[in-house]
DNA sequence: CTAGGATCCTGTCAGC
DNA sequence: TGCTGACAGGATCCTA
């Protein structure tokens, strides 16, 4: 689930409660969730947040981390004692909204002045207890390409000329080659781009390249920027399930409206095994002829 | 090596 | 109502 944009979101968030406090307790509800040793972080305080593309690394004292990866259905949330405060980020479902723990809830983070809570209905997610100074050589981490912001428009070229006869969607979905899309974020850059998501990556030229890397870092920017509110938003709606992607997603579940740039209905499609969505007027799968 | 499909897991929804 | 299959905001493993 959570993209780039909805981790950096959380990172922020939880920077602003968790910093400075002390893990004084980890329950561990879901043995698949949670890989390492929990008792060396237990009694640490956390120094820093950071972000590598879509997973989330927690500095302790004691010279240890803990990644976190969500995956497709993971979520952090955070409760402050006596409701003073909370956060939640992720895959939005009502367990923001819900008394935690539930059903979902994997592991669980007693704080000094807090709980947090990671909850992830498929258990793709986990969390991995990780030596401080090993946390570049993770294997995950280790692969990661820049970055969108950190590319140039040559470079992006490249790299998807590195695999001509795939299918762009399936290129750009690929964390090695370009770092922080996702399912959402792949369709919307595309549509940007007026991309079809299922050329083949080598019939992309310069100049498209150039417009997708863009469309990458329009959208996701878009996103980071409002994700706090979107975040807040969602829990005021009190009971109402969560719809900000459609405050700024042109394609992704619009299938059947009508595209805002020339009215052709939205499809959703299937590419690289992921569903798809394209406005077919604006994203030709032939590339026209030269000379329009 | 590449590209595509299956797979991990649980829940929901459409269709019978 | 109950069953069945498809599908899901990710990444990895297996196969041809």
């Amino acid at each position: 689930m959570p993209e780039l944009p909805e981790v950096e979101t959380i990172r922020r968030g939880l920077c602003g409660f968790c910093l400075q406090q002390k893990i004084k307790h980890i329950t561990v509800k879901c043995d698949k969730s949670f890989i390492g040793p929990q008792e060396v972080i237990e009694g640490q305080y956390i120094t820093n947040i950071r972000r590598f593309g879509k997973a989330l690394v927690f500095d302790l004292t004691g010279n240890v981390s803990m990644m976190i990866h969500l995956r497709m259905t993971g979520q952090l949330i955070y409760r402050e004692k006596g409701q003073k405060a909370s956060f939640a980020g992720g895959h939005p479902t009502d367990s923001f909204l819900h008394e935690l723990p539930d059903k979902q809830t994997r592991v669980i983070f007693e704080l000094s002045k807090g709980t947090l809570f990671f909850n992830d209905q498929r258990k793709f997610g986990f969390v991995k207890v990780i030596p401080t100074a090993e946390i570049e050589e993770d294997s995950f981490i280790k692969k990661l390409a820049p970055e969108p912001w950190d590319m140039d428009d040559l470079d992006f070229y490249h790299r998807l000329q590195k695999h001509p006869n795939s299918c762009v969607k399936a290129v750009i979905l690929d964390q090695a080659i370009v770092c922080g899309l996702g399912n959402i974020y792949a369709d919307e850059a595309l549509y940007y781009a007026k991309i079809h998501p299922a050329r083949p990556a080598g019939s992309i030229t310069k100049k498209e390249a150039g417009l997708l890397l863009e469309g990458a870092k329009v959208v996701m920017e878009a996103s980071i920027n409002s994700g706090g509110s979107t975040m807040a938003t969602y829990v005021k709606a009190d009971g109402t399930k969560g719809d900000y992607l459609r405050l700024f997603a042109k394609v992704f579940r619009r299938e059947g409206e009508p595209c805002e740039r020339c009215g052709c209905e939205i499809e959703k499609i299937r590419v690289a095994g992921r569903g798809t969505h394209i406005c077919p007027h604006c994203q030709l799968k032939k590339t026209r002829k030269a000379g329009k």
